[in-house]
DNA sequence: TGTACATCAGTGAACGCGCGTTCACTGATGTAC
DNA sequence: TGTACATCAGTGAACGCGCGTTCACTGATGTAC
């Protein structure tokens, strides 16, 4: 029982991010509260203090460490997707983040702390620009900006609408079935966005 | 001031979920208390027991609201829509009523009463339906099962995205625009999923 | 029409709880000389 | 290499709060005769 190693936690700052994840996924985002936080890391009460200015910060870090977490298992999806194919595949893999940490996600995706929280701003917009690229190397021919929103938006409420449970979500397998049906609805259609491409693609 | 008229509050389960609305909109679900809302129908603390058995009844009794208002509302934008600009506008009013009720559209899709509830389950049901009938009536030669759950999932995603502030939503007009050609954009492709209506309708 | 009584819808005191946050503090760490 | 001291990261008691829920109760309502 080394004591004296414990007083100065070491890590507690990421020990913190640790127990509120996992209280997160227990609990949901409702067993969130710094005091159990502090309880599971083994600290006192307010010992989180020195490292978090209040409970909305806590929630803030949990959430940019997710929206990291969500980036690097999109890229392992696929690291540079270029086809429908390949899209498609990232969208399952987006999907499946949340239905895999649904408390997460839904702390990443609420409104709490909207226009402050420069780390959780910054996320986002990653996440937004990496659709959007994605989007650009698929379909070089097409208005980026918008489509990018629109997949964007269908992946989003995919994901969703299974945590809520009103679709489907039995198994991965009819999930990502779903996601790359609904996926590869859009892109049949992205060619005739832009006009002059549309009649060099044919759909058929 | 009749005193003994207040005593019988005459309609205390209305009144409740008149308070609770309220509360929802000004303080968001955390300030849903079952407090909060004897508090504010002008009630003691435990009166709202008469009418709902614990907090939990009464924010599903909210949500189970909620969706009968959403319902209404898509109806108003077009009866019964068969084209897809009809279509578009329920996708419009669909996401309005999102941001003119955000915290009760939040609890609406919140996951606290899953399965239970048959009241929301219910609910939910009627606007899958719903949205399936209007996607039948609009593209009558397609896998509406598929297409109707792509659509809400769109539309769904659409109203979250701009929730959480992810998307512009400077003005009513904006959002309208960015809707309806997301939503086009899954038109054009509609076609080309049923083989054989495909060569029948040529998208351009 | 008047009375007796069951039922119903509210009251208010009380319970125990966990929370966020403050404060003065103390033990450990690391740096300057 | 050893000592003095500033800094840093934790402690623990205490605050006030609002919550959900229970309980025995009481005043109002409406029904049967």
């Amino acid at each position: 029982m080394p004591r004296s190693s414990t007083y100065h936690h070491g890590d507690l700052r990421a020990a913190c991010l640790r127990a509120a994840r996992e209280l997160l996924e227990e609990d949901g985002s409702a067993g969130l509260s710094l005091r159990a936080v502090a309880r599971r890391a083994g600290v006192s009460a307010t010992a989180p203090y020195r490292h978090y200015a209040d409970r909305e910060a806590l929630v803030s870090a949990v959430a940019a460490e997710g929206y990291r977490e969500l980036a690097t298992h999109l890229a392992q999806a696929h690291p540079a997707p270029s086809t429908p194919d390949e899209l498609a595949a990232v969208a399952v893999a987006y999907v499946r983040f949340a239905l895999e940490h649904p408390a997460l996600f839904r702390a990443m995706f609420a409104e709490p702390c909207d226009p402050t929280g420069e780390e959780r701003v910054a996320a986002t917009e990653a996440i937004s620009a990496y659709v959007r690229t994605i989007v650009e190397a698929t379909f070089p021919d097409v208005d980026a900006g918008a489509l990018s929103t629109t997949v964007w938006a269908l992946v989003h409420g995919l994901a969703f609408l299974h945590l809520d449970g009103k679709l489907d979500s039995s198994t991965p397998e009819v999930v990502a079935a779903q996601v790359t049906s609904a996926v590869h609805a859009l892109f049949a259609a992205s060619p005739a966005m832009s006009g002059a491409a549309a009649t060099a693609r044919p759909t058929a």
